[in-house]
DNA sequence: GAAAGCAATTGATGTAGATCAATCAGCCTT
DNA sequence: AAGGCTGATTGATCTACATCAATTGCTTTC
């Protein structure tokens, strides 16, 4: 008897943990709304019910090649990384996502074909993820929602228009120090590979770059 | 008597085949438009109300480096290109914009800064142009005129991704094959130097990359 | 706590593409 | 028709970065 409590008891408790945990999680992704937009009561609730909470594991794969993306996710926390492979069957990362990024296949969502990208967590993630139709009823319903939306697309075109001027003008030292200067976040979280990866030059050429700026700086 | 007659009437003649050419040069918007969205009479009737038609020459410039740009600009005959300077002083370009493209720095526009880029015209051309206060008006006040928007920067972003995903994965040749099976019209009209800086390669090795292929087609 | 993976470093060597330089062809100008 | 630009081609050489390979220090796993 005492026994059969106890198991009640634990069992009740990991679901009130939980539940904590959905709240904690989702709870990121208000504050990232609340940060940019004044939503009405039913209005948040409007979009907190149609939010699907999501974890993955280190190395998981939220996308894979060749499968269609149909979502709109928000990374509440951890780190996700979007990537290429060649026919050479070399790996080219696209992109990072950390907590209050996006992610996903933007084509493959829009043009329903298969995508072309892998996802995977490099750290244990959490995202708050929304079918796309779900994402475009949000958008059509609550129009500072569809604003905020727009200004994140804006901003996303203008940060890779500044990613091909790089890649057309920089060195590969230059590539690594803008980076560094502006994702220093990055830096610090993801494996250097990664980085090179990211930047278009392999892990080796980026090891004697830092070596040597190290030794330059004293 | 006889002369002045001539004068007037060579003059009136002048200002009908301005007018005319006004009317052709804002036609290919209005067809660029209705092939998108259904405006309704006075729906149509605003957009035109708030067009600015211009003509630039060849090798004039829409923008330079330091300006701040205001426009939202649809190309609706000729070319244009996107480049930038870097500190050794060599060109790159970010894209070219031909008939029914836009062009302009998104960045300066949307942040109000001055721009980093420079933008001309490689052939004489014709645009119309929006100040960005006008633009937004439009896509207030006509919802269908905001979806097209959309959709255009949402195309926008997912050109830009590819174009990164190439510039890690490919080969010099692998580019330019790739480039020309994607923008045919492009490698048709812009000249061979103005390609290789797109590309990220030199005009050399451009050159060499065309007679090799050439050569192995037979 | 040994074994197995994985990431980073360092060295030796290779190469795609850059740079430098000269020539050539097609133009616009006068 | 002649000169002057601009762009393309070709060759010789150079170099930034890649590739290959070995070593070392880690986490992860059983």
């Amino acid at each position: 008897m005492d026994r059969q409590f106890a198991g009640i008891f634990s069992e009740a408790f990991m679901i009130l943990i939980g539940l904590y945990y959905l709240r904690l999680m989702y709870e990121n992704f208000q504050r990232y709304i609340d940060e940019r937009v004044a939503l009405c009561d039913a209005e948040s609730k409007l979009v907190r019910s149609v939010a699907v909470i999501k974890k993955i594991r280190k190395r998981q794969y939220l996308l894979q090649e060749g499968d269609v993306w149909k979502y709109d996710a928000f990374v509440s926390s951890g780190c996700l990384r979007t990537y290429s492979i060649n026919e050479k069957g070399s790996e080219h990362i696209i992109g990072f996502s950390i907590e209050n990024w996006w992610c996903g296949d933007r084509e493959s969502l829009l043009s329903g074909e298969p995508s072309r990208f892998n996802i995977d967590a490099i750290e244990d993630s959490e995202l708050v993820m929304f079918t796309h139709t779900n994402f475009e009823m949000l958008c059509r319903e609550i129009p500072a929602f569809n604003q905020m939306v727009n200004n994140i697309l804006n901003k996303s075109f203008i940060t890779q228009q500044n990613r091909i001027n790089a890649s057309l003008s920089n060195t590969a030292e230059e590539k690594y120090l803008n980076f560094v200067k502006k994702y220093p976040e990055f830096a610090l979280r993801v494996p250097q590979n990664m980085i090179a990866s990211y930047l278009g030059i392999t892990p080796e050429t980026l090891s004697r770059i830092r070596t040597q700026t190290a030794r330059n700086k004293g």
